[in-house]
DNA sequence: TTATTAAAGGACAATATGGTCTTTTTGTAT
DNA sequence: ATACAAAAAGACCATATTGTCCTTTAATAA
């Protein structure tokens, strides 16, 4: 589905929201074990993911990452897009350059479906409400 | 959806069923300018899939490439199996190392039933079925 | 103020994917 | 038999992705 860059930025920040509705901020090496990434990589993409303004975080002692609690919650979609590039699922499934409902590829018909119901998916769900399924579910991150 | 490899197979290859409809049996050259791909790629994915049985070529003049019309038709899925690896569409969406129904991720719940509607598709649809749609309703291939 | 902690930054390496080109082999037509 | 055509084979290169590690910066606590 996603490549290891956007899977580990989702865990990442699934994980983080959910220590901060526990009071907590979480830091790379913490992050990087409980959703069994390569610390310095994941490290890495999460620095990525706070210049790109999706998260927050603090140096030093007490340090670590967390959620601006003012911001709106952050679409899957958006964060694919900034890890993936914003035409992961608007693109021609047969590699078409363009997907063109005048002028499709013959898989077309019932590829537009999914890719719908896929766009569907990341724009309904959150960061915020995929830590609150973990939350009050009992779901794991690994 | 599909990486380069899987994608110029696929096109390729529906390319070479609908010639063959048309008791021809195409060459690399005009595989490769037809579905817009790279030649000599091109080429080299479908010596691939000669050598796995997916599709037959003959050297010398008058040669190319056609289907054994004695095979059943080659489901997508089997492709996809070939060029991706067979735990294409069976993995956990979150990236998680198994997709477990007892042990959910939060994204599983919706995102089983898209992965279903994929592996539906795929292995509903055919090569050749794609080749038929392409021949009867003139769509596209490039 | 100083020691400590943790993120930021950046160099570097490994691997996978995507792509090009040349030579060899094999089949066909003449 | 010979020339030619086209796939097969394989060496090689480019780029993107994934991953590691070391140094620097900034924040906190003592
Ligand atoms: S044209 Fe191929 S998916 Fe729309
Ligand atoms: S557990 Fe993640 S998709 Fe099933």
């Amino acid at each position: 589905m996603f490549n290891k860059e956007t899977e580990y930025a989702l865990r990442g920040l699934v994980y983080i929201k959910l220590q901060n509705l526990k009071n907590r901020r979480p830091g790379t090496t913490e992050i990087a074990k409980e959703i069994e990434a390569p610390q310095f990589y994941t490290a890495k993409i999460l620095q990525r993911l706070v210049r790109a303004g999706f998260l927050r975080s603090l140096k030093g002692k007490g340090g670590g990452f967390f959620f601006d609690p003012d911001k709106p919650d952050l679409q899957l979609i958006k964060l694919i897009s900034a890890t993936e590039g914003d035409k992961s699922y608007s693109s021609c499934g047969f590699g078409l350059k363009h997907c063109d409902n005048d002028k499709p590829c013959p898989l077309h018909e019932k590829y537009a479906v999914i890719r719908d119901s896929i766009n569907k998916l990341i724009s309904d769900e959150t960061v915020q409400s995929l830590a609150e399924k973990v939350y009050k579910k009992e779901l794991n991150l690994r």
